[in-house]
DNA sequence: AATCGCGCCTGACGGC
DNA sequence: TGCCGTCAGGCGCGAT
């Protein structure tokens, strides 16, 4: 499921193909995703220059002298690049189609992901606008998090998990990430030390560092622009491993449900 | 203000 | 083989 790896996996494997090509035309199969596709996408966007390919979060922002696209990838979401010819299969919901006789497309089974215009600037979207740093940034750091989670009660894996706090921490990394730093995932955020968030955030920021480095984590259905899947599973100490030895310790992994969500943890080495 | 639970949606999987 | 129930989950939103 794409976390930020996954989406920056996808932004780096889609810059070169899109950046500065023109947009011919847009398909619009599906408009049902998380919210409605606006219809007019391809008025807004035939004729016009990419500019730019950025990522804020998860969402994928296509830029071009008349707007942007925003695109978010939900769970089940992957983009590639084809010949603008290539038969769409069942859940292929929208092609950007490009002059050069490529297309980049836009594939979501489970329709939870988004695709957005507007013309104003992507990041004062009512979407973005309220995005918590990026966790790669130097704004992210233990002391933001020390800071940003006094006087709340909420465990801290939901905390790390909330986007206002931080982009880009899926279920999966903030699983990985609370093993590496030590702590117990129900831990109450509000009363973390500061020098445990220090730990927390060079986890998070090592755990996605690596696996962008591995082309993300694929699990089921997320594969690169180039139909490739990552390779970021085969270096999971927590996830999805209920029951199995913990890396470190050997003792057996946990699972228990947090906010409705699975959580891995090992009992033995986080606090 | 912070937190909690809901609902969107399909595919994989296990049981019968 | 096929059907059915369960689970997975990002994240905005409404309720508390």
């Amino acid at each position: 499921m794409p976390e930020l790896p996954e989406v920056e996996t996808t932004r780096r494997g889609i810059e070169p193909h899109l950046l500065r090509q023109t947009i011919k035309k847009v398909i619009l199969r599906q408009t049902r995703l998380r919210w409605p596709v606006p219809r007019n996408l391809n008025q807004k966007l035939a004729g016009q220059p990419v500019l730019a390919l950025q990522r804020r979060g998860k969402y994928l922002l296509v830029t071009t002298p008349r707007g942007s696209l925003i695109l978010h990838l939900g769970m089940s979401g992957s983009i590639r690049i084809l010949p603008a010819n290539t038969p769409p299969e069942k859940h292929d919901h929208l092609d950007i189609v490009l002059t050069n006789g490529q297309c980049l497309r836009f594939r979501d089974p489970r329709r939870f992901g988004a695709v957005l215009f507007t013309s104003a600037d992507p990041l004062q979207h009512k979407l973005l606008r309220h995005l918590g740093p990026e966790p790669l940034s130097r704004a992210f750091n233990g002391k933001y998090l020390y800071e940003e989670s006094r006087g709340r009660k909420v465990a801290v894996k939901l905390f790390i998990m909330n986007s206002k706090v931080v982009v880009g921490v899926g279920n999966i990394y903030a699983s990985e990430a609370l093993f590496l730093a030590g702590i117990h995932p129900k831990r109450i955020s509000g009363r973390l030390t500061l020098e445990r968030y220090d730990k927390l955030a060079r986890a998070i920021k090592k755990v996605l560092r690596a696996a962008i480095r591995q082309g993300g984590t694929t699990l089921r259905d997320f594969t690169a622009t180039d139909g490739k899947p990552g390779y970021f599973r085969q270096k999971l100490n927590v996830y999805g491993r209920a029951g199995q030895p913990c890396n470190v310790c050997s003792t057996p992994i946990r699972q228990i449900t947090l906010g409705q969500r699975s959580s891995y943890y090992c009992p033995h080495c986080q606090k």
